[in-house]
DNA sequence: CACACTTTGTGCGTCGGTTCACAAAGGGAT
DNA sequence: ATCCCTTTGTGAACCGACGCACAAAGTGTG
């Protein structure tokens, strides 16, 4: 019932998008080593994948690797570098310069990628007008302004609990329809709005608990000494 | 393989351990706001899920909710908490003591939980000796010794992309078996370590692809209407 | 040109997770 | 005690993702 003749279906599983940007980093420390050409297998091993699985991944985004050879590694970074959006620059805004904040404006990660720290916004009188990275904090009351000014699409998050949903709200009534969400609450945003957050208590207590069946699960019944 | 005997099956899944971190959270602050009951919808909006989900959920641990009612808030709260393992006080290092480990040091949601972070590593002899959060930054020769000493179980990896393996490797080597990875490549470990990893690059990369899709899609495709 | 070898792309069985929908179980009122 | 209302716990259908295994397609060699 669908279209089967679309080459480049764009209905890419979301499993599959989440792994791309670890195989486009695996591909850019080959290209940088000079590599030139890569098999599935080779690829799978540095993004740590099953190779039928990043195989299938590709196949989603189109016939780019030769049979008996292996992928082109430049013209699969293109090409996945494309599919992501990553050929054009992303204006990224951060709300919130506390330690996180700050942590993530200096990290050089981002700006590796296609993505550019364009604006630093905090409500504390003490940190707007700082210089953080090069950048001028400026403050929440210029939230409106400065997205739009600048251009901004993405925003980072990383305000305290309490004010996250209040920016958050504010952010969305602006138009910026993809937010990425430091902080430990649960967003309520329409659904046309793309929200990823990320938790760092919460995978500690994944690893937690973890722990403890290894610890105390397998012959160790009670371990109360 | 399996025990079906046990009514309280450890076989809790995957998806499952993920989310109970997210109704905890949700839990204490209705137990803070002094709510002694709640029902599987109100908990399950609370935390972001669906209601059906939730009791789903919860059921893998036992039965501990009354029909009609809903679930004792203070009673869920400590089961959830024992299953995970937070009854326990679980001693964290910090490896790489950058922007980013810093602000992870300084982060009070690791506390709030079971969490201590029982110590801070570095290898640049700048920053060791430093009083951060309290802590007083050790240096790498020693980290080992700190591990053992500290009885530190998990161990979070904050350091630059070269150096995360062979720090990994000597964590591993003296019994750490959770780690949460920071840095942005691929480590190898043995099966028995678990590894979570958070990569705040590619969190942006995967809402750009969305973003792009909802910039580039409805409109510029070809729709016959 | 034919044959051997390599590696991709994918059909298909399987599995884990999600959701629906409902029977079972409890509370409260009369 | 009986009836009605609420809410849990779960059977079962559905859906997406994973990985095996192989045909198809390309390279290279004699």
């Amino acid at each position: 019932m669908k279209s089967p003749s679309h080459p480049r279906d764009r209905g890419i599983p979301e499993a599959t998008v989440a792994r791309l940007p670890l195989y486009l980093r695996a591909l850019h420390g080959m290209a940088e080593r000079g590599t030139a050409t890569v098999s599935s297998e080779d690829l799978a091993v540095a993004a740590g994948v099953n190779s039928a699985k990043l195989r299938k991944d590709l196949s989603h985004l189109g016939s780019y690797g030769t049979r008996g050879v292996g992928y082109d590694v430049e013209y699969l970074v293109y090409q996945i570098s494309r599919e992501l959006g990553l050929t054009q620059d992303w204006a990224v805004a951060i709300v919130g310069v506390g330690n996180l904040g700050r942590a993530l404006a200096n990290y050089g990660g981002f700006v590796s990628r296609g993505f550019r720290v364009a604006a630093l916004i905090d409500a504390d009188p003490e940190v707007v007008g700082d210089d953080i990275a090069g950048l001028n904090v400026e403050h929440i009351d210029e939230l409106e302004a400065v997205i739009q000014r600048r251009g901004v699409s993405i925003v980072v998050l990383a305000t305290p609990a309490a004010a996250a949903q209040k920016v958050c709200d504010r952010v969305v009534a602006v138009g910026v329809t993809s937010i990425l969400n430091f902080a430990p609450v649960v967003l309520s945003v329409p659904e046309s709005v793309d929200v990823r957050k990320v938790d760092l208590s919460i995978e500690l207590q994944i690893l937690a608990f973890h722990e403890q069946r290894k610890a105390g699960g397998p012959l160790m019944a009670v371990d109360s000494q």
